[in-house]
DNA sequence: CCACTATTTGGCTATATTGCCAAATAGCAA
DNA sequence: TTGCTATTTGGCAATATAGCCAAATAGTGG
């Protein structure tokens, strides 16, 4: 592999890493449905505030979510909606092993 | 965040992890154009063989691949085609990025 | 069986990621 | 300024990942 297409690949791969976690997969779905400040997002998920500040630092530098401080709080938005597309096709991938698990067994 | 959701977005993010690797991805983009043998892949990739086959044990545990050994060879195809929707959406973040850029320098 | 090729697995080290706590920073209000 | 709340950053320990080499496994042919 050339050292272009590495680069090329390490920044694509850098921005899927950055939905390759639990929680930021929360943080997406929820994110998807309407902004919400670190604070919300803190009590939903149940982990430190700085833990949830960093994810949505990881999601924010990737260019997935943006953000708008709005007086103390800092709230967060989905940037790219077409990334909803990736729990689809999870979704499809987790069906289709379904599916070949029950074939095997019937 | 409650235990149950947390394992199905735990599933989800280690399908979404199988993705997120430069080398991965690589491999993918391979397969979406044609099956191919491990030592085909090794020798576009550069790295060495058991670092290849494990790259694909990754992709084949998450079911985003398959195998299928013929003699000697085992050769890999793509198995779900729509991982492939990952590389548009990625585009889409790095041009909206790029633009953003753009837009605070002039 | 032996030799040879293709692939996988085990084991090791180096590096990266995660999550907590503590401390720093930012904004609001008295 | 001081105090309070929201968020980010630094630092550390635990865990996970990646890549190489060496060894094991599987299939082919003499």
């Amino acid at each position: 592999m050339d050292p272009r297409t590495q680069k090329k690949l390490e920044l694509r791969a850098w921005i899927i890493k950055a939905m390759a976690h639990p929680t930021r997969l929360f943080i997406v779905d929820e994110l998807s449905k309407q902004e919400r400040c670190v604070c919300e997002l803190t009590g939903m998920i149940g982990a430190d505030t700085s833990t949830v500040s960093k994810h949505l630092s990881i999601l924010k530098n990737a260019g997935i979510v943006e953000d708008e401080k709005r007086g103390l709080q800092v709230f967060y938005r989905l940037k790219i909606r077409c990334i909803l597309n990736f729990f689809s096709c999870v979704e499809s991938v987790l069906e289709t092993t379904a599916r070949e698990r029950a074939g095997l067994v019937g």
